[in-house]
RNA sequence: GCCGAAGUGGCGGAACUGGCAGACGCGCCGGACUCAAAAUCCGGUGGCCUUCGGGCCGUGUGGGUUCGAUUCCCACCUUCGGCACCA
C-alpha cells in the first residue's frame, strides 16, 4: 500500500472539481433548495484560523446539503474596499486597489488550496465597479425616497492631519494614531439611511429567524426600545413648549429642575436673553469639544442655569432650566425632567448644585429607603402626588399619562437607542456617491444612465482637510443634469458596511447587467438558509443588512423581510502563547499547516477542537493528532479495499455499528450543527473496524465512514472511495440508516439500588418489565447488597434500567 | 447598572428528552517492533482506599424537587462577552 500523500491527493481531486464544474449552481428554480453562506472575507494579508473554521463550517454544511438531495449556493467574494488597503497605501506606497487586488489573489490561492465546494463562477468583488455600479443604483433609490439623507453629525477630527478619523483610527486615550494629537469633535454634514423608521419592524422581526438567543438579545439591546410617556412642559416668558421622553412619568411629581442638553435648538434662543449669555455659550462651546465618552467618565455633573424656568403640567410647579451636558442630544428629544429622588444622575447633579429633592415613590411596606430610590415596581407606591397618592407605580404612572393626554399635555410614547444609520466617509478607496452638487439645485442625483461612476486614480490618499477625492479636478467638477451649470461630485465615499448590506442579493445574479438581480432569481435563493459568521457582527453588519432587505422589500424589489433564515454564530480561534512566540513576526495562518499536513488534516482539527460555536485553541499536538487519525483511517480503508471479500450481506455487529454511526453522523451535522461528536463517531466506527479489515462488515463499515468523514476532507474520502471501487462520492445520496439495523437484540440492563448502579447484565431486546425485575432480582451482586432487606418500590425504566429502592433501615 | 454566555479528569471536550459521568482526542505511563531513536501497533490512565473481590467520593458553592440531577427549581460565587449619563 502506498504512503498517505495528501499534496498528490488534494492537487488530483481539485483539478478533477474543477475540470467537472462539480459545485457550480444554475438559477434554474429547482427545489429544495439551501444558501449556505459565510460572511464574505476581508482581503486582508493571508487567511487566518478564523477563516478556517468558518469557511469549512458552511463547506461541511454544503457537502452535507447537496448530498442529501438540495440545490445549494455556496458562493464566495470579497469584501476589498476599506481603511486598511488605503492606509497600507499611504504607508508603503503604491495604490489601494494593486495592495487589494494582489491580496484577493493570495487569498484565493489559499482558499483553492484548501479545497472548499465554491462556486466560483459567481465570486465578486466590491470595489469593482460592475459591483458598485448596482450599489450606487440603490442609493438613488433609496435617494429619490428620502431613505437615504445629510444632515450634521459630529465626527472625530485631527486637527493637525486636518482630518476626520474613524473610531478604529483614534486611541484610547483620545488621541490620532498617526500624530497623536488629541482628538476633536466637529460637527460636519454627512450622509445617512433612515434606519431608525424600522427600528420596530427590525425589532419584530427577530422573532422571525432561527438565530442564537445571544444574537437576538445583542440587536435588541442596540435597538433599545424604551417605552414611556412624552410630557410638554413649557417655558412661559418665551411661550415655547418643550417636550420630553421620559419612562417614569410615575415620578412626574417629584421633578425639581429641567435640563437641556447643550445641542437643543433652544439653548441659544434662551443665551440671547439670558442675563448670562455668554456663560451658557461658553459651556455649549466647550460641551462640544468634549468626547462623549468623556462626558460620560466625569467625575462631576457640570452644567449652568439659565435663569428660566419651565412649568410642569402635573402640578404647574415653575422648575428651573439648566443647561447641562450630561443631557444627550440624540437621544428622546434633547430635554430631560430631573427627579433626583429617584434618577441617580439627576440626584448627582442636584447634590451638585444644591437643589431640592422630593420623593415620590416609597416601598409598599418600607420608608426608610435610600434617596436615589430608582425602583417603580408593583412594590412601590406613589406619594406627594396629589390624587394619585397611594397607587402602585406602574399604574401611577399610566394614571398621570392618561389625565395629561386628556388636557392635551402628554402622551404615551416609544423611544429607540437606535440612530440614524451615518455612512459617508471622507476616505478615497471605497465606492463614489453619485450625487453632484450645484449651487442652483442642490444636491442632484446622477442619472442611472452614467453609472458607475468609477472612482478615479488620485496621486495622495491622505486626507488634507478634504477627502482625497477632491484632488481629481477633472473628475470632480461636472455639469449639473438638471440645469447644465456647474457642479461637483460628491467627493465622500461610501462606508464598507453598505457595500456587505447587500452582496448576498448579488451572489445570486452576480452578472447581470441590466439589474442588480432578477427579483424571482433572488426569491428563489433568498432568504439565506445557514448564514455564517462572527459574533462582531451581529449588530452593525446585520442589521444594516436587515434593514436593507425590509427597505427594497417596501420597494417591492423582492419578497422577502428577512436576509437571514438562521445564523450560525462562530467561535474565535487563537492560539497558545508558546506558538505565537516561536513563530514570532509572521502570524500563523491556515497556509502554514495546510502546508504541513494538508488540507483535510487541518480542516478536520479546526472542528474537531470542540463545538464550533466556542471560542477554541488551536494546537500544533491537536493537529498532529489529526493527522495520525487519517494516516491511521487511510492503512485501514486500503487494507479493507484489497482484502475485505465483495457483496456480501453486511448485518453482524460491525455494520449495526456502521448504521448507528450514520445516524449519529447525519443527527449531528444536519440538526444540531455538532461538527466535532460526528467526527468522533467516525472515530468510534474506525476503532471498531480496526479490530477486523476482512470480514463481510468491513467492507460496509468502511464505505460508511469514508462517506460521513467526505464533508470533513473531501480530498481523502474522495480517494478512498475511488480505492474501495467507486466513483464521484461527492455527487452520491448521503447514507441513510436501516432502522432495522438500529434496532438491537440484546440491551445492557442497569440494575440500580437506592439509585446506584451495583450491576450490569445483557438481557433481551424484547424483555417484559417482569422479566426485567426478575433479572435484577436474581442477580447474585444485588442479592449481596440486599441481603434480604424489603424492597419498598421498584422503578423499570424499559430497555434501560432498574432501580429498586429499599428502606433507610435496611441491612444493605 | 441592564442584557447575554459559561463553570465537568493534567488539557480540549462528551453525556441530545431527568436514567451507566468522563465518549473521542491530546498528554502521560507501560509493552511490542528497533542496535538505537522516530514513526507505527497493543494496553493503561478522575481521586482516595483496597484483603485486588471491590468500596467510598466526585460535574463551581449551598439548598430544593425526584426512586434517580452534569441535566429541572431557588440562592450564591467565579469567569468571559455585549450595551451603557439612553432619562
Amino acid at each position: 500500500m502506498d504512503r498517505y500523500d495528501p499534496h498528490a491527493i488534494e492537487a488530483k481531486w481539485q483539478q478533477i472539481w474543477e475540470a467537472e464544474h462539480a459545485f457550480e449552481v444554475s438559477n434554474e428554480r429547482v427545489q429544495p433548495k439551501s444558501y449556505v453562506l459565510e460572511q464574505l472575507p476581508y482581503p486582508s494579508g493571508s487567511l487566518h484560523m478564523g477563516h478556517m473554521l468558518v469557511y469549512t463550517i458552511g463547506d461541511i454544511v454544503t457537502h452535507f446539503r447537496r448530498r442529501n438531495g438540495a440545490r445549494v449556493l455556496h458562493p464566495m467574494g470579497f469584501d476589498s474596499f476599506g481603511l486598511p488597503a488605503e492606509n497600507a497605501a499611504i504607508r508603503e506606497g503604491g495604490h489601494p486597489r494593486e495592495i487589494t487586488e494582489r491580496n484577493i489573489a493570495n487569498i484565493k490561492r489559499s482558499m483553492k488550496r484548501i479545497g472548499w465546494a465554491i462556486d466560483w463562477s459567481r465570486e465578486l468583488s466590491t470595489h469593482d465597479p460592475s459591483y458598485y455600479r448596482w450599489q450606487q443604483w440603490l442609493f438613488l433609490r433609496f435617494f429619490e425616497r428620502g431613505l437615504a439623507y445629510r444632515k450634521a453629525a459630529p465626527v472625530k477630527w485631527c486637527p493637525f492631519d486636518q482630518t476626520v478619523l474613524a473610531n478604529e483610527q483614534v486611541t484610547a486615550e483620545g488621541r490620532c494614531e498617526r500624530c497623536g494629537t488629541l482628538v476633536e469633535s466637529r460637527l460636519m454634514e454627512q450622509w445617512f439611511f433612515r434606519i431608525t423608521d424600522y427600528a420596530q419592524a427590525l425589532l419584530d422581526d427577530l422573532d422571525t429567524v432561527d438565530w442564537p438567543e445571544s444574537i437576538k438579545a445583542r440587536q435588541r439591546n442596540w435597538i433599545g426600545r424604551s417605552d414611556g410617556a412624552e410630557v410638554i412642559f413649557r417655558i412661559e416668558e418665551l411661550a415655547v413648549d418643550v417636550p420630553v421622553f421620559t419612562t417614569r412619568p410615575d415620578t412626574l411629581f417629584g421633578a425639581t429642575f429641567f435640563v437641556l442638553a447643550p445641542e437643543h435648538e433652544l439653548v441659544e434662543r434662551l443665551a440671547e436673553t439670558a442675563e448670562n449669555g455668554e456663560e451658557i455659550r461658553e459651556y455649549v462651546r466647550r460641551a462640544a469639544v468634549k468626547k462623549t465618552e468623556e462626558r460620560a467618565a466625569a467625575e462631576e455633573k457640570t452644567g449652568v442655569f439659565t435663569g428660566f424656568h419651565v412649568v410642569n403640567p402635573v402640578n404647574d410647579e415653575r422648575l428651573p432650566v439648566y443647561v447641562a451636558d450630561y443631557v444627550l442630544t440624540d437621544y428622546g428629544t434633547g430635554a430631560i425632567m430631573a427627579v433626583p429622588a429617584h434618577d441617580e444622575r439627576d440626584f448627582a447633579f442636584a447634590q451638585t448644585f444644591g437643589l431640592d429633592v422630593r420623593v415620590v415613590i416609597r416601598p409598599r411596606d418600607g420608608e426608610a429607603e435610600d434617596v436615589p430610590y430608582v425602583s417603580g415596581s408593583d412594590d412601590d407606591v406613589l406619594v406627594n402626588s396629589g390624587e394619585f397618592d397611594g397607587l402602585p407605580a406602574p399604574e401611577g404612572g399610566r394614571r398621570i399619562v392618561d389625565r395629561l393626554a386628556a388636557e392635551g399635555r402628554g402622551r404615551f410614547a416609544v423611544n429607540y437607542r437606535l440612530r440614524d444609520w451615518g455612512w459617508s466617509r471622507q476616505r478615497y478607496w471605497g465606492a463614489p456617491i453619485p450625487v453632484v452638487y450645484c449651487e442652483a439645485d442642490g444636491i442632484v442625483a446622477v442619472p442611472d444612465s452614467e453609472l458607475p461612476v468609477v472612482l478615479p486614480d488620485v496621486e495622495d490618499f491622505k486626507p488634507q482637510g478634504k477627502p482625497p477625492l477632491a484632488q481629481a479636478e477633472d473628475w470632480v467638477n461636472v455639469t449639473c443634469p438638471k440645469c447644465g451649470g456647474p457642479a461637483k461630485r460628491e467627493t465622500e465615499t461610501m462606508d464598507t458596511f453598505v457595500d456587505s448590506a447587500w452582496y448576498f442579493l448579488r451572489y445570486c445574479d452576480p452578472h447581470n447587467e441590466q439589474a442588480p438581480w432578477g427579483r424571482e432569481i433572488v426569491d428563489y435563493w433568498n432568504p439565506v438558509d445557514l448564514y455564517i459568521g462572527g459574533v462582531d457582527h451581529a449588530t452593525m453588519h446585520m442589521i444594516y443588512a436587515r434593514y436593507f432587505v425590509k427597505v427594497l422589500n417596501d420597494l417591492g424589489m423582492l419578497g422577502f423581510r428577512e436576509p437571514f433564515a438562521a445564523f450560525y454564530s462562530n467561535g474565535w480561534v487563537t492560539f497558545g502563547k508558546t506558538k505565537m512566540s516561536k513563530r514570532a513576526g509572521n502570524v500563523v495562518g491556515p497556509d502554514d499547516f495546510v502546508a504541513e499536513y494538508g488540507a483535510d488534516p487541518v480542516r478536520l482539527n479546526i472542528l474537531f477542537i470542540g463545538p464550533a460555536d466556542q471560542d477554541m485553541e488551536w494546537t500544533e499536538e491537536g493537529v498532529e493528532g489529526m493527522a495520525r487519525f487519517v494516516r491511521r483511517l487511510w492503512r485501514i480503508v486500503n487494507e479493507v479495499a484489497s482484502e475485505a471479500p465483495r457483496g456480501e450481506e453486511a448485518d453482524g455487529p460491525l455494520a449495526r455499528k456502521a448504521h448507528a454511526t450514520i445516524a449519529k453522523v447525519t443527527d449531528d451535522i444536519g440538526r444540531r450543527f455538532a461538527f466535532n461528536t460526528a467526527i468522533s463517531a467516525v472515530m468510534e466506527l474506525t476503532n471498531e473496524l480496526s479490530r477486523d479489515t476482512r470480514g463481510a462488515d468491513s467492507r460496509f463499515a468502511a464505505e460508511t465512514a469514508v462517506s460521513l468523514i467526505q464533508p470533513y476532507a473531501p480530498h481523502l474520502a474522495e480517494e478512498l472511495w475511488q480505492r474501495l471501487g467507486h466513483e464521484r462520492l461527492w455527487g452520491q445520496p448521503w447514507p441513510v440508516a436501516d432502522e432495522a439495523m438500529l434496532e438491537r437484540e440484546t440491551f445492557e440492563l442497569v440494575i440500580q439500588i437506592n439509585g446506584k448502579v451495583r450491576d450490569r447484565l445483557q438481557v433481551s431486546a424484547d424483555a417484559s418489565e417482569e422479566d426485567l425485575i426478575a433479572a435484577a432480582t436474581s442477580s447474585e451482586r444485588v442479592r449481596s447488597f440486599l441481603d434480604g432487606a424489603e424492597v419498598r418500590q421498584t422503578i423499570v425504566v424499559p430497555r434501560k434500567l432498574v432501580n429498586l429502592v429499599v428502606g433507610a433501615n435496611g441491612t444493605n
